[in-house]
RNA sequence: GGAGCUAUAGCUCAGCUGGUUAGAGCGUUUCAUUGACAUUGAAAAGGUCAGUGGUUCGAGUCCACUUAGCUCCACCA
């Protein structure tokens, strides 16, 4: 062996050798339990993070502890096209070197560039995921937007529409004018800014606000119907009252909405523009109208600032306003909060428009179900499919604090606004001509048809991800024999975005849970705790890491000292720490190596269980290293079932450093003899093993190195260390 | 407004179902060694486990409250 450990000369080389060997497929015994995972799928917006480094480190140490266990195990890779942030990244790339808008280029050219940029994006993934070291089987990876994908979305979309849940219909959204698209709650952030606030005479009234430019059509007044100050104004009531653009009339209403609290109490309504005016309107069925556009501006209603843009519009309207008198006091230090489009940083102006949308609490008849507490042919809402996965226990989620969290964002969710009004995506399956609708998975036959513009919510296609990659709706072998998945590992970010609707689509489309444990990771901090971003300039590249410490020692650093579900502050000083680690790793396999050859006995053969090694220990210090061992197998092998891989880490470095290392080696140097060399050897073999799943490079490149006869060609398939001889029926 | 998380050594964190003297990495101090490994070894200093009260034979661990920090959800015109 090298004096050193040189990581670059092995990690590709060794990777090549598993795939060629075909380890990363399923076992071909049927007869092996199954253990499936899918890779949260990447989206295809540029290069890996941390972040996904450490997805794939957790993930792959669960495939490959499980694979050495005997289990048939397999993982699905793919890449997730990521409608809106995709496009966005395109589009902002356009316009940056053309000063071109996709609008100029035309949907089937544009189309083409996002792909020539997904694809490479992807091969790039790609080949980050192979250098983390993940064995995922590559001959089924797929994409969220392959032709498999794409014909598993149209017939989910068209059972949903068969069902009843998918509605097309007038609905209030969040509107982004620079996307030109709708986006949905859960991609908005929100940012404070301080802005004035106005307080304006209408009529007897005082209301209050922050956006003057949409005051225009304002013709109802509301209040609280239990507001003493204005308890003489009755519901229904007109009173004539000047305002921007003349004399106007207006509705008395009287809503709980209202706190009495805030501002006058009293506020005018823009229904076209507010959800909450919206909601109230709605109630009431009070006139709904338009007064910006969908490109920002002010529309006829505004008279003479018809065809501003809003932000040039406001201060004009605000002069107009002191002009009349109407304004009756300013606050300038008010904290109003925006809402943007954290996917393209346009500013959201809720707009009513025609959308398709999932109706979570429509009560539908359950054609099939296999899971328990719920049969065919009973009635439920998807709200409650959701909700009955976790709480019967069909779904465990760790850590379980996040199953609060879960129900508590299941009783406040609404109705799923599933189209956008971007380019890349599913196209929705549905065609229109003259009056006539077509919903189907294919086009209508016939001249004439055209085909819905819009796409659909990328999360609509991630939603069916563990059955979709298995060949849904094709009733296919993959699918019986993998589905459920076992495990579903990700960010806890990204709980309600994607887990909740793998659900939500699992127990629908095919009556089953998508997965029977559900096991959440934190965000990847910088050593400061912040959060790592490209602004900052804190960002750790593990690709970078990974070429100056080792693969390994990426891998190890990242779960080595953080519990399940807790953020994960990082620091190149930990992974150089665990490069010193996998150095330790190495000179013991340098000294087991050299001591065989001073001792001239080539034929020792390494022990294969553990049991059976006392009989070659001769001293106590044997019998001690190997009681020490069979604990470690215990414990290292219960935390890693539990999940608490930092734990099983924690105990394979302890002991392989301080116990056999420190400890045991410096005991047995000197009095080294073809019976302790047995004991010697064959703990470190099984060390190797246990830590295979965490620095598997290291590890196999040393098994391999070592001198002797191998039964088994590679530590990847190797079984599992046990303390007891297993029943062979087990 | 609603919900959740965190508080343990100078720093970053472990501590699973409550059970001897509370651990690790990094950092600090002292010593040793070119021996598989200076990417080393031996040792040391450093903690009223945020505070208060409770349950218990026994609490870092369970319960209540307080304080401080963080996160998510909803959202006020």
């Amino acid at each position: 062996m090298d004096k050193a450990y040189n990581h670059k000369d092995v990690e590709e080389k060794l990777y090549n050798f598993w795939e060629k060997s075909g380890y990363f497929k399923p076992d071909s015994d049927t007869k092996k339990q199954p253990y499936s995972m899918v890779l949260p799928p990447p989206n295809v917006t540029g290069t890996l993070h941390i972040g996904h480094a450490l997805m794939l480190v957790i993930q792959d140490i669960l495939i490959r502890y499980h694979r050495m266990k005997g289990f048939r195990t397999l993982w699905v890779p793919g890449t997730d096209h990521a409608a809106i942030a995709t496009q966005s990244k395109v589009e902002g790339i356009l316009y940056k070197e053309e000063e071109k808008t996709r609008f100029d280029l035309g949907r089937e050219e544009f189309l083409k560039r996002v792909e020539a940029f997904a694809q490479t994006s992807h091969d790039t993934i790609v080949n980050q995921i192979r250098r983390i070291g993940a064995s995922v089987d590559w001959e089924r990876e797929a994409y969220t937007l392959d032709t498999e994908r794409n014909f598993a979305v149209r017939t989910a979309f068209v059972r949903m529409f068969q069902d009843g849940l998918i509605y097309r219909g007038d609905t209030i959204v969040n509107w982004d004018p620079k996307m030109k698209t709708t986006v949905s709650d859960d991609e908005i952030e929100w940012k404070e800014e301080q802005v004035p606030f106005y307080y304006l005479q209408y009529g007897p009234f005082v209301i209050a606000t922050a956006r003057p430019e949409t005051k225009f059509g304002d013709k109802y007044v509301v209040m609280h119907p239990k507001d003493s100050r204005y308890l003489k104004y009755k519901h229904g009531e007109k009173i004539e009252v000047e305002w921007i653009n003349g004399k106007v009339t207006a509705t008395i209403i009287k809503d709980d909405a209202v706190d009495m609290k805030f501002g006058t109490g009293v506020m005018t309504i823009t229904p076209w523009h507010d959800r909450t005016d919206f909601e109230i309107a709605t109630r009431h069925t009070l006139d709904m109208e338009q007064v910006i556009d969908f490109n920002a501006q002010l529309l006829p209603i505004a008279g003479d600032l018809a065809g501003q843009h809003i932000k040039k519009a406001r201060p004009l309207i605000v002069e107009r306003l002191r002009e009349k008198g109407l304004v009756v006091k300013v606050d300038e230090k008010y904290v109003h909060r925006i809402a943007i489009n954290y996917r393209g940083g346009g500013v959201i102006e809720p707009q009513i428009k025609k959308q398709w949308m999932v109706n979570v609490n429509k009560s539908f008849t359950m054609q099939h179900s296999s899971m328990q507490g719920i049969k065919d042919g009973d009635s439920v809402t998807l709200k409650q499919l959701m909700k009955h996965a976790v709480s019967s226990g069909q779904i465990a989620i760790t850590p379980q604090h996040f199953i609060k969290t879960y129900y508590h964002w299941i009783d406040n969710l609404r109705d799923w606004c599933i189209s956008r009004q971007i380019w890349y995506g599913h196209r929705i399956p549905v065609w229109y001509k003259g009056e006539k609708m077509h919903v189907g998975t294919d086009a209508p036959e016939g001249e004439g048809w055209e085909q819905d513009q819009d796409t659909l919510d990328t999360w609509f296609s991630s939603g069916l991800w563990t059955f979709s990659t298995l060949g849904w709706p094709k009733e296919t072998k993959d699918l019986r024999d993998f589905h459920p998945t076992s495990v579903l590992e990700t960010g806890y970010d990204i709980l309600f975005f994607w887990v909740a609707r793998m659900i939500l689509m699992s127990t629908y489309l095919l009556g089953e849970v998508p997965f029977r444990q559900v096991l959440l990771h934190g965000l990847v901090r910088d050593a400061n705790k912040q959060k790592m971003s490209k602004s900052k300039g804190n960002v750790i590249d593990p690709l970078e890491i990974s070429e100056k410490y080792g693969t390994d020692a990426l891998r190890i650093a990242l779960i080595y000292s953080t519990a399940a579900g807790n953020d994960i502050p990082m620091s190149e000083d930990k992974v150089r720490g665990m490069k010193f680690f996998a150095n330790k790793l190495w000179n013991i396999g340098r000294f087991i190596e050299m001591k065989r050859g001073d001792l001239s006995a080539d034929d020792v053969q390494a022990v294969e269980n553990i049991w059976e090694l006392r009989n070659f220990a001769t001293h106590e210090t044997d019998k001690e290293i190997i009681e020490e061992a069979e604990k470690l197998i215990e414990g290292v092998t219960e935390h890693i079932a539990s999940f608490r891989l930092h734990e099983a880490a924690q105990l394979l470095y302890q002991f392989v450093w301080h116990t056999f290392a420190d400890t045991y080696i410096e005991d047995v140097k000197t009095r080294l003899d073809a019976k302790s060399y047995v004991v010697l050897h064959s703990l470190f073999l099984q060390q190797l093993r246990l830590l295979h799943p965490f620095m598997p490079f290291i590890t196999e490149e040393i098994y391999q190195t070592l001198p002797g006869k191998k039964s088994i060609p590679s530590l990847m398939i190797a079984p599992w260390p046990t303390v007891a001889e297993l029943p062979h029926n087990a």
